[in-house]
DNA sequence: GTCTATAATTTGATAGAC
DNA sequence: GTCTATCAAATTATAGAC
């Protein structure tokens, strides 16, 4: 709290004028944070594009959040399990909220493989998870003014997603 | 302390007689675990094998690290960039092994697109970061006993990592 | 090698003046 | 809306008995 008050240029009391505990500022944080990524979500998948068309556009909304919701993306990574963990239900939503994203995930996912553009032979939901952690762990490690901008990082991200790092027969490569 | 006490049945002071410091079981966590990891990954470079081969081995070492280094994998994911700032020297290793590990597996992806077994239109430490995330931020959802074990959670990334989660003319989509 | 007791510091939060 | 002053609890660490 103190080094939240001093970021804000004034002294740790004064903040409780504007929040009445920790747990309120995460709250709002977080709220901004998951409403602002569950509706640019469904505009994608409301877009009427074809499951990898719509993959690729979550990727990119997920990598575009990491500027403007920095704070809430660090949280969600270090501070998920124990804000889960809480006794009061005041962090329900969080869960609520996942689950829904999961959802609209494994939905494209395997609406991908049902019309023949994702392979069959992968466990959608497994395929998910580690797609949704390599996007936000990158949290830990990018920093505006890089090498590389959000866009970029996703272009890379879904060329390897989709394509592979490998060369070769991928018939014969598929046992 | 006092949690780890719990866990180890002592009271928090005793610990005291086994470690002069937090930040002493912290740091014989770490070397443990990293002493381990760079060893293993040496063991796979040298093999001798072609680039593809010792890469999908180097995702399976680190998968399999999850269960017997899971506090280890747990702080590396929490704390890395706190142990960084702290004011003394003690944890410059940390730095020292990331390199080496990076140094590694960059050297495993450039050796592989040279041999044309990895395309050359993705950026080598771009490739790592992802790599190294997906596998290490795994342990925070990775629960023992679920539906798969490491081993198999390393087939299923080698998998998608490799060739791919789409399915079509790959050179008709490289642009 | 562990316990009891306690010191020293940090941290979330409050009361009331201005 | 911010500051001063302070509280209460939590947390790392120490001293000395057993």
């Amino acid at each position: 709290m103190r080094e939240i008050a001093e970021e804000a240029g004034i002294l740790s009391g004064s903040l409780y004028h504007h929040f009445d505990s920790k747990e309120s500022i995460v709250d709002e944080v977080l709220r901004t944070f998951l409403e602002d990524l569950v509706a640019r979500y469904r505009v994608a998948i409301q877009s009427g594009s074809d499951a990898r068309t719509v993959l690729a556009e979550m990727v990119r909304i997920g990598f575009s959040t990491l500027e403007p919701h920095r704070a809430a993306v660090t949280v969600m990574q270090n501070d998920w399990n124990y804000l889960r963990s809480l006794p009061d239900n005041r962090f329900d939503y969080l869960v609520k909220a996942e689950d829904e994203v999961e959802r609209m995930w494994i939905e494209q996912i395997k609406r991908g493989q049902a019309a023949g553009q994702f392979r069959g032979d992968v466990d959608p939901k497994l395929t998910y998870r580690m797609i949704r952690d390599t996007i936000w762990v990158a949290v830990r490690w990018f920093r505006p003014g890089g090498r590389l901008n959000p866009a970029g990082l996703a272009e890379h991200y879904v060329k390897v997603l989709f394509d592979g790092l490998g060369i070769g027969d991928r018939v014969s490569q598929q046992v």
